[in-house]
DNA sequence: ACTACTTTGTGAATTCATGCACGTAGGCGT
DNA sequence: ACGCCTACGTGCATGAATTCACAAAGTAGT
């Protein structure tokens, strides 16, 4: 009964859309119920930590059996948000946020690309992946009548803060940074990032001392 | 002294690429020496951190001083095995593996692009920003010629498992999966995953419970 | 040389996350 | 109706990461 307790821990917040995912796996091939050994497989972690995890949303498997899949997705979606949809609004349209555009991995996932921002006037008035190339100054306005509620950053490096900081004027909550730079946000704001050259170093660290630490080294971190 | 004592905590590991990439800042506009707390400042962590970070490289701060920029970042470097280049296969030439080709964020930092591998046919003999695509086939033969040490999956989910067993059986011992789906690799392999869903649900679930965590929610866990 | 000041390096305390181990609830078969 | 068996939920122990706080070590100024 740790139920309606809610203080979930960040290292499970970023294990719930794994969950999501394989149980969205298991509904599609029409698997009716799940055991936490299951999911823990599936999910790629051990089977008490799928317990433990799931206990912090409530008391929803049922012992002896197991989770029932829909209600349990059902649950996490709820619980991720994931009942609405949340407009985005990619800055920079460069090749990296053209890409990002393009790549289905937003509109898909319930992450509907509102449009692309970016300073070079040149590019305004372009359409990418069915979203307008809007100018930067527009942001406000964008956020106003789209509810944007998350701000992609794929500038360079080097303007990445100053992007962070417009999207913090107009009132953009989350922000998700895929430019090589440290960038700060206000308090209001949640950031998170997600950088290329930094998961190579890892893999070049590892690699380099070939005896070290083997197997799986694992996406995630706190600051 | 815990300088030649060899067990960085990964924790450790996923920070210092963030520290050489401010060190190579300040390298570029000449500051000769930097204090934990600058770096720290940087870096967007907190000065104790940086200082026990770096002592595991060895004892490379001056008292009263700070640290050497060059002498540190030289160090660095070395620590995480970027004194050479390791080249890259992307496994997957559809839109998002040709769009992390183009992105010049691999070759640019010494991770060259040996290749793109699709089993589509009719991709074979492109070029994607200089790099050939070649028939999955080939992947052995590959790994061989160009030493490719890391292996970048950019396949749809569904056989993101298949091209992680062939990345294995090629004796790719580096794995970076970017395809929505979790994968197992072998005990010799070590896997970094990338994944943008996840991402956005995170923020989603912050989002929801507006007054939940504010602030940063940092990238980067551990299994 | 001596004093004052700065900043590192690290032991110790704390917080957070993981994983075991087991009591217990619930279904199922007889 | 009863007991067996499976698999959840969770208390507890272990381990990892963070943060504090301070002695030691160095510089600079007199």
């Amino acid at each position: 009964m740790a139920s309606e307790n809610r203080k979930i821990p960040e290292a499970t917040v970023a294990r719930l859309p794994v969950y999501h995912r394989c149980l969205a796996e298991l509904v599609a091939e029409k698997t009716a119920t799940v055991s936490s050994e299951q999911l823990a497989d599936l999910a790629g972690v051990n089977a008490a930590k799928v317990r433990k995890d799931l206990s912090y949303l409530g008391t929803y498997g049922t012992r002896g059996v197991g989770y029932e899949v829909d209600y349990l997705l059902l649950e996490i979606r709820r619980e991720l948000g994931l009942t609405q949809e949340w407009p985005v609004v990619i800055v920079g349209a460069g090749n990296l946020g053209q890409a990002l555009a393009n790549y289905g991995g937003f509109t898909d996932r319930g992450f509907p690309v509102a449009a692309l921002v970016d300073v070079d006037e040149t590019k305004v008035g372009l359409k990418v992946a069915g979203a307008p190339v809007l100018h930067i100054d527009e942001l406000p306005r964008l956020v106003d009548e789209r509810n944007v509620a998350i701000g992609v950053i794929a500038t360079p490096a080097a303007v990445a803060q100053d992007a962070a900081d417009r999207l913090a004027d107009a009132g953009v909550p989350s922000v998700l940074n895929f430019a090589p730079a440290v960038i700060s946000v206000g308090p209001e704001q949640t950031l998170r990032k997600v950088d290329l050259a930094v998961e190579l170093q890892i893999l070049s660290f590892y690699q380099q001392r070939n005896s070290g630490v083997p197997g799986t080294a694992d996406t995630n971190a706190s600051s």
